[in-house]
DNA sequence: TCTGGGGTCCTAGGACCC
DNA sequence: TCTGGGGTCCTAGGACCC
């Protein structure tokens, strides 16, 4: 989807159309949080998604904030999906405003714009459609189409669109990774693709090497499913206004976290086998400690009672600036 | 005038076992 | 009086994605 919970919240207030809209956080932009989606006006400032909401403020003075409304752009995100199915084709769902559909054919293009044409129909919202030969290539695709188009890139096509690209524009590699690869001479996907993947082990793990070479390469070999999605954990985090600088507040935020998080568990129906906490101290160095639970359990108490001994490990009783509790449930 | 909240997966080191 | 090799599991941290 094009900036899609930008664009969801100018269909229900169609007068912000060709403005600048920033949704994030509560909506009140001097407050701590950051940008989910800025529509394409507002990224004209240099306004993007994990942007300070405070810096996009003083980017784009006129923008209009607006708060996160998850539960709309869940049930937008319903449609939408809903519409895809309706080409009666495999559908993997990636999240609100994304999924990867199966499609064997002869005109990829006219099967992309009739999807393109069912999403419009059924939301009133713009998509973008990559082709791909795989799930890799359909995803990075996506991106050289964007807005409102269509791309294809196949295994011929590939290198002359990506080959000479930092290789953080491939999908898992990020920041860190780059500088780490630019390091070892690995500046472009091209140079990546080229190089030895048992040499990259050795660098940077066994698997994540090969991994890299063949994702610079355009090859994915997994499988578009529609396997129902199965989460492997559930979590809370809250970052405070202001900091918590007195460790019974800590607590007293840690149990109720917990409890938050067993409501949750309790509505999947599962069980939990492990309680991990993190804290972010001020100013931004975080630390996580676990407990795992003598037996899973979805007892709210004994979720709150491990959230509470994994907080005990915690030595520093510096300030805090964000606190979380994630379960971990039994497999 | 800093840096959200929801997740997933991989790595490395240590404990432990035979 | 010196310390192998193979394996598993647990834990914390890092990186990435939407």
């Amino acid at each position: 989807m094009d900036q899609f919970i930008a664009a969801v919240e100018v269909l229900r207030h169609p007068e912000l159309r060709g403005r600048p809209v920033v949704v994030g956080g509560d909506g009140d932009p001097s407050k701590r949080g950051v940008v989910s989606t800025a529509s394409y006006e507002a990224r004209e400032y240099g306004v993007h998604s994990g942007l300070p909401l405070r810096t996009a403020l003083r980017r784009c003075p006129e923008a209009v904030f607006l708060p996160v409304d998850r539960e709309l752009y869940e049930s937008v995100s319903e449609q939408v999906m809903a519409a895809l199915r309706s080409l009666g084709v495999v559908v993997e769902v990636l999240g609100w405003d994304e999924a990867f559909l199966a499609v064997d054919g002869d005109d990829p293009e006219a099967t992309a714009r009739e999807i393109r044409d069912r999403v419009r129909a059924a939301t009133g919202l713009e998509c973008t459609v990559g082709i791909g030969e795989n799930k890799l290539q359909a995803k990075l695709a996506t991106g050289f189409g964007k807005p409102a188009g269509v791309f294809r890139l196949t295994g011929e096509t590939w290198f002359a669109a990506l080959g000479d690209r930092p290789t953080d524009a491939l999908w898992g590699i990020g920041a860190k990774t780059a500088k780490r690869l630019r390091g070892l001479g690995i500046a472009t996907v091209g140079d990546l693709a080229a190089a030895d993947p048992g040499a990259l082990a050795r660098e940077v793990g066994p698997m994540t090497g090969p991994w890299l070479v063949r994702l610079a390469q355009g090859r994915d070999g997994s499988p578009v499913s529609d396997a129902p999605y199965v989460p492997r954990s559930c979590g809370r985090e809250t970052t405070f206004q202001r900091d918590l600088d007195d460790w019974e507040d800590v607590r007293r935020e840690v149990v109720r976290l917990a409890r938050r998080v067993a409501e949750d568990a309790a509505l999947d129906g599962r069980d939990v086998a492990r309680v991990v906490v993190k804290v972010r101290y001020v100013p931004f160095t975080t630390r996580t400690h676990g407990r795992t639970l003598e037996a899973p359990s979805g007892e709210p108490a004994r979720i709150e009672e491990a959230a509470l001994a994994a907080l005990d490990r915690f030595t520093g009783r510096r300030p805090v600036r964000l606190l979380g509790v994630r379960a971990e449930f039994a497999r």
